[in-house]
DNA sequence: GTCAGGGTTTACAACGTTGCACACAACGTT
DNA sequence: AACGTTGTGTGCAACGTTGTAAACCCTGAC
């Protein structure tokens, strides 16, 4: 029932191939033969089938995007950018949901969508740097985003996670806070990917850097970054006695979960306890208090990942050395850390005092 | 480089066709036969090309789930039932973001990604009626989600919304409350798609069945359904006067941001005024006050989404009479209507007095 | 011992597209 | 007038897979 390249040929009178040409825009083609296929191109409504193309070319025009979740909408927000950047390109995007387990994402790398993407960016959680080697599957170009777990053949997009809690504890020390606890800390094993030991690692230069020493009973464990560890962790720090006067959280959600247990327990924000949070999410604009985080810039974190798969699927040979790519990021002060007349006027609720903390470009190579 | 049938065929001795049965588990082949190309298959790592199967067959195995916006949590949350129902079917599943945009959602529906799905499960925001029916493309069957506003040949799931909007109101009633504004009204034009117009209804009826009066001053209108509209929506309402005691939201992101705004200008939720959404989504339970909510079955909107593809994809003749199912519901009652007390103990967050109130489970045709 | 009938395997064509090599015409040059 | 050049159009093969139909082999029955 579809129209194909071979019934707009009958009708135009011309050979199968000159369509071909007309559609894909060959130069060698007559204006006035190019007229009239063209004009029975739309009469008839052709489209050309993606899939038969694409057997031909290798290429499918569909790129994986893979994350933990998607309802963390760190990962909505990201995945938006994504797709806006790869539509640059022409590019379809698949997001793949690996739900954190590290099964779903060794499948994804082992090549699960084989044939069906050209390339794949993904967000690893569970997989440890020598799963991740091991699943790899090396068909298609992979671009990781996180922090860089694997030497293997894979481009990297981050931030300075040292650099990023460094940056959020300093704030908070700067607001005069001297026992800020950390919400977030994951102890070895899997769920880790590197991300949670960086910004514990930056949480403790800070405080020692203000001449404090980090105190093992202000670190709060999670199992997971959802809302709900986050509310657990914190109470579970305040029962066994913590009584921080700031907490820095590893990501948003965390921070949202505190804040809500923060409100069960009658404490107030920030006045008896600032909290900050990492990822910026809109929430954060929204939340009762507004969340303080650290915003790192998400849509240059996508375009660099998207750019970099497009480099490796261009037609100049594919450099082969792994590049690693750090995206800049600043603190943004909300009501949770500064209260809400320094924050700005409450029905200005967007903006709220941003101070522009670090954010080095990223550098090639 | 990639391993190929013919490429297993020779090592293992037989013909492409035979592979070919083997790796599709064609009954007709002998056991040892069957062992040994296995055994091939396992050790060149074979694996099918989707796309080269799909050319001869027709179908990709993807189907597109287009949604306004992926940053709506509803829409997050909906994206993940919907992969994991698909991942029954052994569906990959495309998610579109349409940005709520009228050309977005036209180039979805006229099969913009054609030949690159197998179906389509929408939900429109932008479109009315009759432009939903001239874009189609009637190449692939597609199920809508939301209002049925076209008559042409789509499956629909969907919520009762004059019900739902109802049911939430009658909540907002039995609590006492008298003075109720609606946030989310969208007057006719597009950006619409009924649901506003339906939701406005259930209030309406609501109110006339408790002897009260719908008043125009207590219309909140948006253009949107993001926070920000809520906030506006709500700060407009309030600076023009209106003085209500409840508010009924078309979304829970419009009631967040109405509760941002409340808190702003320090009116105490629920005591000063109640406020309830509509979706349920995660946030709810976490936002400070708990948001109470009208939850829709989000997981059995999805599974029926993609039942209604597999069954028009199926072997045995497509059914040609759309069908129109309705998913259940239930009013949740959280802090923001009855309270923290009444809520339940807020060191378990998650659950809420639950107020089961409607939920017609789908019927067929 | 031949033949029917079943299980097992195979060759071939086709899905819709594009790369390649070539045919052909028109033109300008020698 | 013969030649090369350039521009334009076409036929064929191939991408990797599977449906169809037919070939093959074996068993059991007459």
């Amino acid at each position: 029932m579809p129209v194909r390249l071979k019934d707009v040929a009958e009708r135009a009178g011309v050979s199968v191939k000159t369509v071909s040409n007309v559609v894909n825009g060959y130069v060698h083609v007559a204006a006035d033969t190019r007229a009239r296929v063209q004009a029975v191109v739309e009469e008839m409504g052709y489209r050309p089938n993606v899939t038969a193309r694409n057997l031909r070319s290798g290429r499918v025009g569909v790129i994986a995007l893979a994350v933990p979740e998607l309802e963390n909408p760190y990962f909505a927000e990201l995945a938006g950018h994504v797709m806006e950047a790869a539509d640059e390109h022409g590019w379809t995007v698949l997001v793949d949901q690996t739900d954190g387990l590290a099964e779903r994402e060794r499948d994804v790398l082992a090549g699960f969508r084989h044939h069906l993407i050209d390339g794949l960016i993904m967000s690893p959680f569970a997989l440890t740097a020598e799963e991740l080697g091991a699943s790899a599957d090396h068909t298609v170009p992979v671009v990781l985003l996180g922090e860089k777990v694997w030497d293997g053949p894979a481009d990297h997009v981050a931030i300075d996670n040292v650099e990023a809690a460094r940056a959020a504890t300093d704030h908070l020390l700067g607001l005069g806070r001297r026992s800020i606890a950390l919400v977030g800390h994951q102890p070895d094993g899997p769920g880790d990917s590197g991300v949670a030991r960086l910004r514990r690692h930056g949480w403790e230069l800070a405080l020692r850097a203000a001449g404090l020493e980090p105190e093992e009973a202000l670190v709060g464990e999670v199992e997971d970054f959802g809302r709900e560890h986050g509310y657990a962790a914190i109470s579970a720090l305040l029962d066994r006695g913590g009584r921080p006067d700031a907490v820095l959280c590893f990501n948003d959600t965390l921070a949202l979960g505190v804040l809500r247990a923060l409100a069960d327990r009658g404490l107030e924000v920030p006045v008896d306890v600032a909290v900050i949070g990492i990822d910026d999410v809109e929430e954060t604009r929204w939340s009762v208090p507004r969340l303080s985080s650290v915003a790192p810039d998400k849509r240059a974190i996508a375009r660099t990942a998207v750019t970099m798969l497009a480099e490796r699927l261009g037609p100049d040979g594919r450099d082969p050395a792994p590049r690693d790519v750090r995206a800049g990021f600043e603190v943004v002060a909300r009501e949770s850390t500064v209260g809400a007349a320094a924050a700005g006027h409450p029905h200005v609720p967007v903006s709220g005092a941003r101070a522009r903390r670090s954010a080095r470009p990223g550098t090639g190579r």
